[in-house]
DNA sequence: TGTATACATATTGTATACGATTGACGAGGC
DNA sequence: GCCTCGTCAATCGTATACAATATGTATACA
């Protein structure tokens, strides 16, 4: 039974959520959770708290602490407003990245393709979650940053199918996506402004694209299935 | 001494911040603040977590909480993202507003004008806080919020001065600021994006204005004072 | 006089115990 | 048979005690 320090429990709690180990919606509960990961009930209060703060999980007065969820109109302005927050976080971060930073992205960059070549899906996620979380931090504001962040969640779990694919036409997807961030680290580490926002928003419409088929699968075949035997959906 | 619920607490604390009661940068003592609610550590210590997500306070290992500074760095990217933010928070809101809301706004106007009459400088910061964050909610972007949020914490407390007019001419200035906020609730109700962003960038420029000459004030007239005299500035 | 180290003090971090609130289940009345 | 109300279990919220860590100060030594 591995013991954890508050911050690994954070950031295990982060990845949880963002791999939809722990489903949208899902219930947190305290005493589970302390004894998952040997620690008393107030340092983990206090992770659930500052998870709240960060958007991973909402929490209602005696009802405890929920992943936050991803409802229809939730995702309606997501798909309106990411595009325009990740245009301007990338010409920023063409403009202020200092070098340790694009180290830090070249590297975020291998780990991706390890990730992806190694068809771990979840680990993929995670891994273009931190790259573009770096792409966040080189922009260096603080305001934007907070959309951002809060954006990346639900980017972040609802991709979770990209890197998981099915056929053949769909791995050269992901493989356009490996493509398509060196050449971000490349226009970034150039300083080309124009260039970045051109090449963040294909790289959108990629991601985007593969998402909202996620979200708004194909229909079964209602010739097939006959309906009374269909388990009853939500 | 008057006991305090947790969202008591939460409320004084952002109105302390917002009306730079307490400084940027300045220690918060977990002992003295559950003494002054008389409240224990432990929901206090929930309370400056949650603070923290919401970036009023800062929060670094076994040192404590400071209010959130506002270096200079911060500020730069604070004129920078703040207009293309509050422009398109305008617009959204515009689109998703619901009457309920609109009322709410109203009201927070007549309050707004109440306190600027009153001469009550603090209040006024606070009212006009509370207007623009209406104005948010009825973009209903949690992710745009976050970054609103965000800046007006610090807008708030830069405006400060702005509500204490030492002339004439800049009593008129908030008279101003008072008839654009009528304006955009007009043209939020009729439902006009690109009125609304324009105005929402007039009233933007009005306290641009007033902000930066609160960041970098008229020099002293260095031949009236003697140097040697100066108390020590930072 | 300047610097380093050890101790004292203050403050933060964690565990545990107890009180408060919620929601579910079942008995009783209509 | 249905609704209402009360009890009970489960979970959350708060207080307090104690442990761990950082900071300030005094003293010894170069």
């Amino acid at each position: 039974m591995k013991s954890f320090t508050k911050s690994e429990c954070l950031d295990d709690l982060r990845r949880r959520i963002l791999s939809t180990d722990l489903r949208p919606g899902h219930d947190l509960d305290e005493s589970g959770l302390s004894e998952y990961y040997s620690m008393s009930r107030t340092p983990l209060r206090e992770v659930l708290q500052r998870l709240q703060g960060e958007g991973y999980v909402v929490m209602s007065e005696n009802r405890g602490a929920k992943v936050a969820s991803m409802d229809i109109d939730v995702l309606r302005t997501f798909f309106q407003t990411a595009p325009m927050v990740y245009a301007n976080i990338a010409r920023l971060a063409c403009e202020n990245r200092t070098p340790a930073e694009l180290d830090d992205l070249k590297h975020a960059q291998i780990n991706f393709t390890k990730a992806v070549k190694s068809s771990d899906a979840a680990e993929a996620a995670l891994a273009n979650h931190k790259f573009h979380a770096i792409v966040g931090s080189m922009a260096a504001n603080t305001y934007l940053m907070a959309s951002l962040a809060r954006l990346q969640i639900d980017h972040t779990r609802m991709s979770q199918t990209f890197y998981r694919p099915s056929a053949p036409a769909e791995e050269m997807l992901v493989l356009k996506a490996i493509e398509q961030h060196d050449a971000m680290i490349a226009a970034i580490e150039a300083g080309e402004g124009a260039l970045v926002i051109d090449l963040t928003l294909q790289h959108w419409d990629l991601s985007r694209d593969r998402m909202e088929r996620y979200v708004r699968p194909d229909p079964l075949p209602v010739d097939v299935i006959s309906l009374k035997d269909q388990p009853h959906a939500i």
